[in-house]
DNA sequence: CGCATAACGTA
DNA sequence: CGTACGTTATGCGC
């Protein structure tokens, strides 16, 4: 480290800082409301956020060399062997305090402080134990605690730092601090807690004597052994009460010593300062949901981050000139940056930056840092562009980019396709944490690289940089384009350490070209047919309001559930429903019951408004997303579903309705269309997999008893349903049959037997029964998915059959419903995985087919497990075939993959 | 205007 | 008190 005349001198001496963790989360846990501080799934974050935030104040501020936080292990210490009522009588833990301790140590762990714990003694014994062997070798000491009888260990060497108010104020507890304060000097400090007694450890003192009293008489006898030495010379009634009351004082002079020769488990020189770790920092600030702590804590302190540096790059721009030859000569893989705008599966771009990788040497120069190079494609003359056409088509020219969807589809907009990707930070970053919100590319760079960049980002995170030779702007993009460049290398390396390398290289890179041609081809619609189910619609909803209102007598807002439930539980005096966060729920599963009981025809008419609003709203935001060329093109997400799904935008069309007739037609506006040349497709063709989630645990599972229905070929739910309520299959009833449906489908989601009672209406028991009676034919199943969290709990992940990972430290978390939650993603996440690296595997063979077989037609769609395919003329045979093929054939299971396949001139025509 | 909530569509 | 998503309107608070 280098020395320099600004900023904090380094410290002369070593200083550890020790804390009573316990103590100041307590502190915390009073000093912030609990309200404000609860994560989306419940848990209580203010005890946990008071104490980092006062842990990374006092990092800042001290510079500490050394840290170590001491726990109590237990409430047992040999305190209460000596005076059982020893804090008894204390108010029972707040239960949304419960948990936060476990969620402190989580944090000192992520940032690689040391915790130290003595089972029999409590912190503050191993604190004290740990200051003097420090001061003793020469080391300054801060002992932070929120107990007072921290402060007789104040000295020359040792500083207390006592909180004041709220968790952000601290007062500095020095020897003179303490005389100032309290009358005393540290070491009497002992005898004044004594005579006055502490009320919150259950050891009263003199009844009448508080601190002031005290002082004077310690002050006059010179310490405690002193006053009593005179203790018949005291009058008054003090006096009389300090005579009675002396077996306490003694007692708690005994107890309020702190222990200085505590056999610890620790060296004061394995407490050294450690750089926090980045990645379990991300990890579990993520999950708190602590976005400024995480700010401020990469921001200020640490040894690592101190030294974050710049992406500092220098910039050369290139017009025609030479553009050619230095493409040629620079070192890859280079990190592309493009400012521009994209949506829709268009776009155009302004600029473009290539950082030629780090350590080739620039040719005129002889710099170790070769100069990114920036290039304005509209000014360059018809040979140069080629050769940056050449250069980006260039599948043997290794490229890497954050977020290439987009930019690939403005590049290839201008007649720059963009081939050799070889890796995409935000997908790579995906791949190693699957539920983290975003994935900027600032970010990861900090994250992984422990480096600035300079982020130029308008809203919808696209860059758009000023043109004209703004050198701001070239240098932002320059610093954008060197830092995927590092960036990528530290990711590929992570990768390959989790053996998910091959998923980035020919699984979601690939598929990323796959979903830009997607989107950019879109879906045609049928603009009339669109217009006239809007307004059908929107007339329905109109009539059925029209109708409520006439029921009731008045108008309300049907759109608000809280109107409603005015309506509902004040004016019409119906049964309360299920409980809200706010109030009781109005949804439609719970005005169907309250129909069934009370037959008001409001209700009715309420539910008929609500189906038709929401259709007329689904149209219209069709309407609303159609482009000029008559299609509308959805954006895939890549990087959201954290099992691995893809998810759709601008417009959702992986939720168009299609379990209702009226919903149905809406699929109706979804038709085939015409190429840019104007040429018409012939049909649209739907494939989708049946039932690929349960032969996806059936494979996993190894159950013979599902293997063979699958096998079979046979209907999965009759078969089940025949085992389970032992009949012939000829015999199983419709009913038995939803039973068993729900029953299969709720296994894989982790549902309980409460939940399956719900959802079917039936006992407990019932339910209970069915599950027993499921378990004791598929066997195999219970113990798979018994296995499953088994193991997510002890690696702290789960695992598709691709080696697709999700995290799941919730686990192991304190908290039931974290950790219920987090058991039912476990359950879920391999088998909604797999499905999803099946349908992507198949995409693939999908698409190399139709290239590979130069056919016209072309993927548009896709929704989990099916796929709609835009055929071109005379190729509706071939492309079927092909499309069996290769979804059927995309990964080998135990049980055989079944594809169904349709044609028609619409999306629900097709689907037949 | 941004945010949280309730509701509801899909696999 | 069943997983994974995205969009909409309402209503609150800045």
């Amino acid at each position: 480290m280098s020395t320099s005349a600004h900023g904090p001198q380094p410290e002369q001496t070593s200083t550890l800082l020790l804390i009573d963790g316990h103590s100041l989360a307590y502190r915390a846990f009073y000093a912030l409301p609990t309200d404000n501080f609860r994560t989306a799934t419940g848990q209580y974050t203010n005890a946990v956020y008071g104490f980092t935030s006062m842990l990374i104040n006092v990092l800042g501020a001290e510079a500490p060399t050394h840290v170590a936080v001491a726990f109590d292990v237990s409430r047992e210490s040999f305190r209460q062997t000596e005076y059982a009522e020893y804090k008894a009588g204390r108010a029972k833990t707040p239960p949304e305090f419960a948990g936060q301790v476990d969620l402190v140590q989580e944090v000192l762990e992520a940032m690689n402080i040391s915790v130290v714990t003595k089972d029999g003694y409590e912190a503050d014994d191993v604190l004290a134990t740990m200051a003097t062997q420090a001061a003793e070798a020469g080391l300054s000491v801060l002992v932070m605690s929120g107990d007072r009888d921290c402060l007789q260990l104040s000295n020359d060497k040792i500083t207390v730092l006592y909180p004041k108010k709220g968790v952000s104020e601290m007062a500095r507890m020095t020897p003179d601090a303490i005389e100032d304060k309290y009358g005393v000097s540290p070491e009497n400090y002992r005898g004044l807690a004594a005579l006055v007694g502490e009320s919150a450890d259950n050891l009263p003192g003199v009844p009448g004597v508080g601190p002031k009293t005290a002082a004077k008489w310690i002050a006059k006898y010179e310490g405690l052994d002193g006053v009593i030495a005179h203790i018949d010379e005291i009058g008054g009634k003090v006096g009389e009460s300090l005579r009675e009351n002396i077996n306490n004082v003694l007692r708690n002079q005994r107890l309020n010593k702190l222990l200085t020769d505590v056999v610890l488990p620790v060296e004061i020189a394995d407490t050294e300062r450690r750089a926090p770790s980045r990645e379990a920092v991300h990890q579990l600030f993520d999950a708190l949901e602590f976005r400024v702590l995480r700010d401020r804590l990469f921001a200020d302190s640490g040894p690592d981050e101190s030294t974050a540096e710049a992406f500092t790059v220098e910039t050369e721009r290139h017009g025609p000139d030479g553009l050619a030859a230095w493409l040629q000569g620079i070192g890859t893989p280079a990190g592309l940056a493009v400012s521009g705008t994209w949506r829709h599966g268009s776009g155009d771009i302004d600029l473009l930056a290539i950082a030629p990788a780090a350590g080739t040497v620039d040719a005129d120069a002889g710099n170790e840092q070769p100069r990114v190079g920036v290039i304005d494609p509209s000014a360059l003359d018809t040979e140069a562009e080629n050769a940056l056409a050449n250069w980006l088509a260039d599948a043997d020219v290794p490229k890497v980019m954050h977020d290439a969807k987009g930019p690939s589809q403005a590049l290839a907009a201008r007649g720059l396709p963009l081939r050799g990707l070889t890796c995409d930070t935000e997908l790579a970053a995906y791949l190693l944490h699957p539920d983290q919100r975003t994935y900027k590319l600032d970010d990861l760079v900090m994250r992984y690289l422990g480096r600035t960049i300079e982020i130029d980002e308008s809203d919808d995170g696209q860059l758009s940089l000023d043109l004209d030779g703004d050198a701001a702007a070239d240098t932002a993009l320059g610093s954008n384009a060197a830092g995927v460049r590092d960036l990528a290398k530290a990711l590929d390396g992570e990768l390959e350490k989790i053996g998910a390398a091959g998923l980035l290289t020919d699984l979601e890179l690939p598929i990323q070209r796959v979903l830009a041609g997607m989107e950019t081809a879109g879906i045609a619609v049928d603009s009339d047919r669109i217009a006239r189910l809007e307004d059908m619609f929107s007339d329905a909803a109109e009539r059925a309001a029209d109708a409520a209102y006439e029921t009731i007598g008045r108008q309300v807002n049907l759109g608000s559930p809280k109107q409603l439930q005015v309506v509902l539980f004040d004016e019409l005096d119906m049964p309360k429903t299920k409980r809200t966060k706010t109030g009781y729920t109005t949804d439609a599963d719970a005005l169907t019951d309250l129909f069934a009981k009370t037959e008001h025809p409001f209700l009715a008419h309420l539910l008929d408004y609500r189906d038709n609003i929401r259709l007329k709203q689904t149209v219209e935001g069709l309407r609303k997303a159609v482009s000029d060329d008559g299609r509308v093109h959805t954006s895939y997400q890549q990087t959201v579903a954290a099992t691995g799904r893809l998810s759709s935008t601008d417009p959702n069309l992986q939720n168009i309705p299609v379990r209702t007739t009226a919903g149905r037609q809406i699929r109706e506006v979804f038709v085939v269309g015409k190429d840019s040349g104007g040429r018409a497709y012939e049909s649209l063709l739907t494939a989708d997999y049946s039932q690929i989630e349960m032969r996806i645990m059936a494979h996993l599972s190894g159950d013979d008893g599902l293997q063979a229905a699958f096998r079979a070929g046979e209907d999965l739910h009759n078969f089940v349903g025949a085992r389970v309520f032992h009949v012939d299959e000829a015999d199983v009833s419709a009913e038995m049959r939803s039973k068993v449906k729900a029953m299969s489908y709720g296994l894989a989601y982790g549902l309980s037997a409460f939940g399956l009672s719900r959802q079917l209406k039936i006992s407990v028991d019932e339910a209970g029964g069915l599950r027993d009676e499921y378990f004791a034919r598929f066997g195999g199943v219970r113990d798979y998915l018994q296995d499953v969290v088994e193991q997510a709990r002890r690696t702290g992940y789960t695992e598709t059959i691709k080696g697709r990972r999700r995290y799941l430290p919730d686990l192991t978390s304190s908290n039931r419903q974290r950790r219920d939650m987090a058991e039912r993603a476990a359950l879920n996440a391999p088998i909604q995985g797999s499905a999803a690296d099946i349908m992507k595997l198949a995409m693939l063979g999908v698409d190399e087919g139709l290239r590979h077989g130069e056919l016209g037609s072309r993927m548009l769609l896709q929704v989990h497990d099916e796929v709609i395919i835009e055929v071109a003329s005379g190729e509706a045979d071939a492309v079927e075939e092909l499309v069996r093929d290769k979804m059927a054939n995309a990964y080998s299971l135990d049980v055989p993959l079944d594809v169904n396949v349709g044609h028609g001139k619409s999306w629900h025509e097709a689907a037949h």
